[in-house]
RNA sequence: GCCACCUUAGCUCAGCUGGUUAGAGCAUCAGUUUUGUAAACUGAGGGUCGUCGGUUCGAAUCCGACAGGUGGCUCCA
């Protein structure tokens, strides 16, 4: 493959135009190779994204499968081989539009319909970049442009690279179904994915990486280190967690806690099951009517499982008149929910149908939010510091639809205490418009998972509905009554969730406290005197609340040793003759973990002392 | 839910275009060995080839439905 080098190798946004202007004309030689071998193919849109290009395409009843990548991939290579360059021109819409009903392409004829009117359209994922739009904002468009290579015609806004030899590196990586224009009730197209970069060792670099994201998964990780399984008798959505996966859900549940008890969170406790009625209370039933799968228990009610938690907790506010004096009131309760996803949806530890959440509710007075919220934000960073994870930071905002609840006046306010907020924690945030709950505005803190995917864990949520629609209220320093406003949080987020973005994070290499094995002791071999010994340090470490396993099998200690490194033990001890004699170890120590803390040769008791000490002050020694 | 693909032992995978009792490595179990820092040796058990139905003299292999999974889309209170 013809390699294409930047005319200024120094300029790096240079040299990102060109790799986008290669991607972007790879988009058009992909539309063009389906073409010559699908003549029938309508055409959607081709844009550019992180570390490639699609193109939504419609076959009609004709379907891509990734077996037809061969031959696509070969016309792609003729194309390029050929060295046709790329012209552009400029027709008035109307020519256009013609253009798209005679060449049948129905899918550019309704952009091109849009981009008339563009201005009074409201489609937001009709995307600029990718048209041939030439005046700016809302006016009415009067030109758009084409792009030509070959006997293949494109509306596009460009910028595309000269010709189709100068595109660099590139593979035909999936193809997956995709709606037009991203909308359910549109017809669905094939979206075919390629990665492209400007050399082949970069293309080979980035193929590489998506290998090793691979060995990361937390699904593979989650059977190979034995931390949870999901099984079709129980259900798709629906991990049960052994003893190893269980101790990280533990400890991190315990650290969460620490952490809201020491904000003055009181643990509470709601059941699992409520009366529908509860949900049309709160106005829930109402936007997802669909999602209330009802069973009927006794009687006439109907009875459903949780699929959250705050309107039980509005039930535990209001089950006693409470004066300004008692704000803020600070209610946690780490729990499980139901939900009916979509079985499509369904993926690993990342999205369930039964989710634990760290969830807590403050009722607070309107002149305590701000501090609330900061104290919020400061358990989460602390939470993730220690966890070494990277934040990004979302302020999800409403948008001008009519999805919401409450007052716009009051929501505008709401928005406007956390942008302040967030200000002062001095967090990088960028405004979500359109993402806010039914409720109220919410800060969102999305963590990156292995293949980059970035997925929402801790929340915080500003809510002045539900406490409307509940008639929540507090007697104020003059008698009168007042209304107060519910902070939601979750710290970890979905723990399930969480996990799976941890698990491939750290690729199981866990820290001290929260690793499932802390410590494995290897026998050297199976004599009394041994077993006595290794009995010895078992009962010690259980005493200290050290998990520690003893690997007494009949095998040989080189074979063990791998054992205990394929597990990811932090600390192994092999212990023989010599370690009986005197009472002492030399730790092994993993090995992505740093070696100074320990000494080379170190007494049983100093030894477990230095795991608990390790493991209490939830040290971060991994180097990832 | 929608689109494409996948499903063989606990795990990872062979099994060519349909043709006798479906294989391997790891894991498990048993025996030998009593082991000193990333895999001792020998042997055994383990699969109605996801399920149901169809085509065929004959199906792990071809077709269909269903279930589960993978990658996306849509959704995520």
């Amino acid at each position: 493959m013809p390699d294409s080098n930047p005319s200024n190798p120094s300029n790096d946004s240079n040299q990102a135009d060109q790799l986008h202007a290669m991607r972007h004309s790879l988009a058009h030689i992909m539309a063009t190779a389906v073409q010559h071998l699908w003549p029938e193919a309508k055409f959607g849109v081709g844009p550019v994204v992180e570390n490639g290009f699609y193109y939504d395409i419609d076959l009609g009843k004709a379907k891509v499968s990734e077996e037809d990548f061969g031959k696509i991939e070969a016309e792609m290579a003729k194309i390029i081989t050929a060295d046709e360059p790329f012209t552009k021109s400029e027709k008035p819409v109307d020519e256009a539009i013609a253009w798209a009903q005679q060449a049948k392409q129905p899918y550019k004829e309704e952009l091109l319909n849009d981009l008339k009117r563009a201005g009074t359209t409201v489609a937001k994922d009709l995307n600029a970049d990718e048209l041939g739009t030439i005046t700016e904002g809302d006016a009415q468009v009067a030109n758009v442009s084409f792009y030509q290579n070959g006997d293949f015609t494109d509306l596009c806004r460009g910028p595309h690279v000269e010709s189709t030899g100068k595109t660099g590196a590139f593979k035909l990586l999936r193809v997956a179904g995709a709606y037009w224009r991203g909308n359910e009730k549109n017809p669905q197209m094939q979206r075919l994915y390629g990665v492209a970069f400007a050399t082949d060792q970069e293309l080979h670099n980035h193929l590489a990486l998506i290998e090793e994201a691979k060995k990361r998964d937390h699904r593979k990780l989650g059977q190979e280190l034995d931390l949870f399984t999901i099984s079709d008798l129980v259900g798709p959505g629906l991990p049960l967690f052994t003893p190893r996966g269980t101790v990280l859900r533990n400890e991190l549940v315990r650290f969460s806690e620490e952490l809201q008890r020491t904000a003055g969170y009181e643990a509470v406790w709601t059941p699992h099951m409520t009366k529908v009625e509860l949900y049309q209370a709160s106005g829930h039933y109402e936007k997802y009517p669909e999602r209330f799968d009802v069973s009927s228990v006794e009687s006439t009610d109907k009875f459903m499982l949780k699929p959250m938690n705050c309107p039980h907790v509005t039930q535990i506010y209001a089950s006693r008149p409470r004066s300004y004096r008692d704000l803020p009131l600070r209610y946690m309760e780490t729990t499980t929910m139901y939900r009916d996803e979509k079985s499509g949806e369904l993926h690993g530890l990342s999205r369930v149908r039964a989710l634990t959440q760290d969830d807590s509710h403050a009722f607070v007075r309107p002149d305590q939010i701000e501090e609330e919220m900061s104290n919020i934000l400061g358990m989460v960073k602390q939470m993730y510091l220690t966890l070494g994870m990277d934040l990004s930071v979302d302020l999800s905002f409403r948008d001008d639809g009519d999805n919401y609840f409450g007052d716009p006046k009051v929501w505008k306010a709401a928005q406007d205490i956390l942008e302040g907020v967030a200000k002062a924690q001095e967090l990088n945030y960028k405004i979500e418009l359109g993402e806010a709950a039914f409720y109220g505005p919410k800060i969102d803190i999305h963590v990156a998972d292995a293949l980059g995917r970035k997925w929402q864990c801790a929340t915080v949520q500003l809510d002045f509905v539900q406490p409307e629609r509940f008639g929540l209220e507090y007697i104020d320093e003059h008698g009168a009554k007042q209304r107060p406003a519910m902070i939601h949080k979750a710290i970890l987020g979905s723990i399930e969730r969480f996990l799976s973005v941890y698990i491939e994070h750290t690729a199981g290499k866990f820290p001290i406290w929260l690793a499932p094995e802390q410590v494995r002791v290897i026998t050297v071999n199976q004599e009394e005197a041994t077993v006595a010994f290794a009995d010895k340090i078992l009962s010690q470490a259980k005493e200290k609340g050290v998990r520690l396993y003893v690997d007494n099998s009949n095998e040989s200690v080189g074979k063990k040793i791998r054992a205990a490194e394929v597990a990811k033990v932090p600390y192994t001890l092999v212990i023989g003759e010599k370690e009986i004699a005197s009472s002492e170890v030399i730790p092994r120590i993993r090995k992505d973990m740093a070696v100074m803390d320990v000494p080379m040769t170190i007494g049983i008791d100093q030894f477990i002392g230095t795991v608990v000490n390790e493991a209490k002050s939830r040290v971060l020694k991994t180097s990832l």
